[in-house]
DNA sequence: TTGAAAGCGTTACCAC
DNA sequence: GTGGTAACGCTTTCAA
């Protein structure tokens, strides 16, 4: 038989409306019967109930806000669902989630959407922190103040974060090596097509790359980097012009959005090259399946937005923190026969 | 603002419990009074709130059963662990649930445990059922009364089970056949290890594998096929004297459980020999980070515990039958980079 | 055949 | 500082 507060409030000799503030540190109890409680509460491990919680919780509902640089990027379709599916599932609470979109990389247009969610009450923020130290600097102040924060997809140091929710970048560069290990036996030589040398995660994953490549001894040549800032025109011409300039080239890998440019390059070539990218847009379904790109290594986005929201409200609601304070979303090889 | 059944009692002029009642057929309401219930039910959209249920639902919480012969078979430990998330999760709810474990194939103890079920008032049963016919019109003959059932890792077919959570072999089969263009680039050699040749899942993967072959033309030979009753020592000494009598073979291909013994025949050998096998026991994990086996595929066993229970709550509980008769557990390829 | 009321566990508010 | 009570939405029981 569970433990209740009002078990509670019979040990401990008072009423629930004391076991309550107790609990919740919400003050007006002599110190002396708030130890008590707290004491009584811990020993019977008292947990309190989701669902009475959740029907008095009623009267005033959680608020969190949401903040990525989203527009226009179809990756982040997925993970809207996933926190769609998570607000879904916490209907009880009756969750309030207020999106602010944004485009671009402006820390200015993130800062404003924290002041205005802080005007808002909002009690918890699932952000796709762009890195810049005045974001940091926002967030700790923020977090002085009470309000939580859980950063998805992308992380930013030194902040007051309870978690980062997202991929992680290094080991599913490991990956790419090791799939290219698998398809290019021998000697490997490497285009490699990446959104923007000061991009993170990017980096992360031709460094995660180079290191597997490094440990394994395996012999590789890197022939030349293309920066396309995400754009396919870009990725296209440059590619194109690199696959002639270097004809040992055998395999390319992308770090980038807009890899499609990349892979239209590859297509022209008369011999076989293998494309290594990342995630999984309609367009990589599409060229997955036509076998113009070898694999993808795709990072869950559904469960990124909705595990972010679930970790931000276990915390905020339940006072319940995550169990570490990087939860990485699996790593997934896809390949024609298993991408849908 | 929600609809709840007070709003809906007040419309249809009726009280609160009489709404219940209508909505749950739980007779005692004049026909026309209940149709314009459920009429106003309908037409408002309305959905029961689970947090009050579930606060109500505590004077008789539901009763599964779970019934799979999993016992010495490590896999189904991550299924199981699924199993207790889902109730943990559930907790709310105070879902009961009577695990019965069996040894085997023996459709008896099968009967048994489910007969026992019935007597104890089980209102749903997850079970993984052994492939025989009076398995299957039990299952129709309790489903007659009221239980509910969802069949989890293996199916049987002809039966009223609402839903089946699990591998789909067949893709399963034709991913690894996708592997295996990938690393054995040229013409392929096989030896295929599988458990038993009456075992569906098993049998799947390998038509599901040379399927594949054949609609990408892909030139292939089967030197043998082994039988080893998931047993490692039968594997290896078979694999060791067929690896021998062709020594053409360049691809190992384990369907079946007991993957190690096979392995080991394949690494006292000098030449390099691919292997592909499913699933993720530590044993399997061990040898894929030693490169003993180049890659599996898994099919979330966590997972399939998980759903399979939440599947069937919101059948009996909640009314809500799955979307799709099938739910496929995603087919995961895991290399010696990602496997953890 | 129907209504009224109690109860599930929590929180919030108002008295004292 | 503390206790009592109402409220959240649903199910169930008892009366009528």
């Amino acid at each position: 038989m569970p433990v209740t507060s009002g078990k509670i409030a019979e040990l401990a000799g008072v009423s629930r409306g004391t076991v309550d503030r107790a609990l919740h540190n919400r003050g007006g109890v002599k110190p002396e019967v708030e130890n008590r409680i707290k004491e009584i509460a811990q020993k019977l491990g008292y947990e309190p109930d989701r669902a009475g919680k959740a029907l008095s919780t009623r009267k005033n509902p959680p608020r969190f806000g949401v903040l990525m640089n989203s527009l226009g990027n179809p990756f982040f379709h997925e993970v809207k669902e996933g926190i769609a599916a998570a607000q879904k599932e916490l209907a009880d609470f009756r969750l309030e989630i207020l999106m602010r979109e944004t485009k671009g990389y402006r820390a200015e247009d993130q800062l404003a959407a924290l002041d205005a969610f802080a005007q808002q009450d909002v009690k918890g923020v699932v952000i796709m922190p762009v890195d810049d130290p005045r974001i940091a600097e926002k967030i700790n102040a923020l977090s002085g103040t009470g309000m939580r924060f859980v950063t998805v997809n992308t992380d930013i140091s030194q902040t007051r974060r309870l978690a980062y929710v997202g991929s992680d970048y290094f080991q599913s560069g490991r990956t790419a090596a090791g799939l290219a290990e698998l398809v290019v036996p021998g000697r490997a030589e490497l285009l490699i097509v990446t959104g923007s040398i000061k991009n993170l995660g990017h980096n992360q994953r031709i460094y995660g790359f180079s290191r597997e490549m490094k440990d394994r001894m395996r012999e590789i040549r890197v022939a030349d980097i293309i920066e396309n800032n995400d754009d396919e025109e870009t990725a296209y011409i440059a590619a194109k012009q690199k696959l002639k300039e270097h004809p040992g080239i055998n395999l390319v890998y992308i770090v980038s959005g807009g890899a499609a440019g990349a892979v239209k390059a590859v297509s022209e070539q008369k011999r076989k090259i293998h494309v290594l990218c990342f995630d999984s847009t309609p367009q990589i379904v599409s060229l997955v399946k036509k076998g113009e790109i070898t694999a993808t290594i795709c990072q869950k986005p559904f469960e990124q937005g909705y595990r972010s929201v679930r970790v931000l409200f276990d915390a905020v609601v339940n006072g319940v923190l995550p169990e570490s304070e990087f939860l990485y979303t699996d790593c997934q090889i896809k390949i024609r026969q298993n991408i849908e």
